[in-house]
DNA sequence: GTTCCTGCAAAAGCTTTGCAGAAGA
DNA sequence: TCTTCTGCAAAGCTTTTGCAGGAAC
């Protein structure tokens, strides 16, 4: 499960870390979220409901979250920064069709190798690409109907 | 091991890519590189044998080698992409202090999950951050200093 | 009242694009 | 000769920074 609303709160709370207006929304909407939004699809999503807000003030909290490590950042190809609440250790899979990212479980213990011993690993990220079983689908029907 | 100039020169020519001095240089690099260096890096150690290199040019020949999938772009957590000629598996552990990157084997069908059955998964990517080896030992010698 | 935050504008950094001249085949 | 490539400059992106006014405590 992601964090929720209430624990993020606390979190930056114990830090002296302010709760404004802007940063609960921010906090509320990653909580609920379980895609792995960008800065531009939060700052979409949010404009609505808080037409004020501002990208800069969505970038200022998430760093502030990601530096107390309450949220993940993703690196992926796209050039643009995606985040995760969702803290327990999972892989995440992207579609280069549809561009959609999912979880899914994976024991990372098991990938561990022994050339790393000496070496102190704070953060483990598994990648894959490929496509997902609902394009697949769709490429499928394409090719029937080519027949 | 890397890919050698010739095998990265010969799919070149398969693929109709002309192969300039330029280009060449910038595979000789590549399959002699041991990091996985950005296009500034490239850059800057090309630039004294080949004073009319641009980075333009350097992107271009990247990027077709990439889509001939003949390398990977790696995606990390600093905002530039790196360029990797070691096309068997592994993965790539990334020192928060030193920045370097370091390759090490890992068998990634022990990671896979029955959750990905019904995706077509392309490409596989296992990514580690923390301190490595020497930046451990900086830090220990600093801090017996301390005492 | 003090401190920290917001949001605008501008700057910074990586990457792509347009194009005229140059080089490869 | 014809096609493709190079490298400059400019543009396009995401992200960061500076700062005056505003909100939190």
């Amino acid at each position: 499960m992601n964090k929720t609303l209430l624990e993020l709160s606390n979190e930056l709370k114990k830090n002296n870390i302010r709760l404004t207006h802007q940063r609960l929304k921010v906090l509320e909407y990653l909580s609920n979220c379980t895609n792995h939004p960008t800065v531009d699809q939060i700052y979409n999503a949010l404009k609505e409901e808080v037409p004020s807000l501002s990208k800069t003030t969505i970038y200022n909290t998430l760093n502030y979250l990601a530096e107390l490590k309450l949220i993940k950042v993703l690196a992926t190809d796209d050039n643009e920064a995606h985040f995760d609440a969702l803290m327990s250790e999972h892989g995440h899979f992207k579609c280069d069709s549809c561009g959609q990212i999912y979880d899914f479980d994976i024991d990372m213990d098991s990938c561990n190798t022994e050339k790393l011993e000496k070496f102190k690993i704070n953060e483990k990220t598994v990648y894959f690409k490929g496509i997902c079983p609902k394009c697949l689908s769709k490429i499928n029907l394409i090719k029937s109907e080519e027949i």
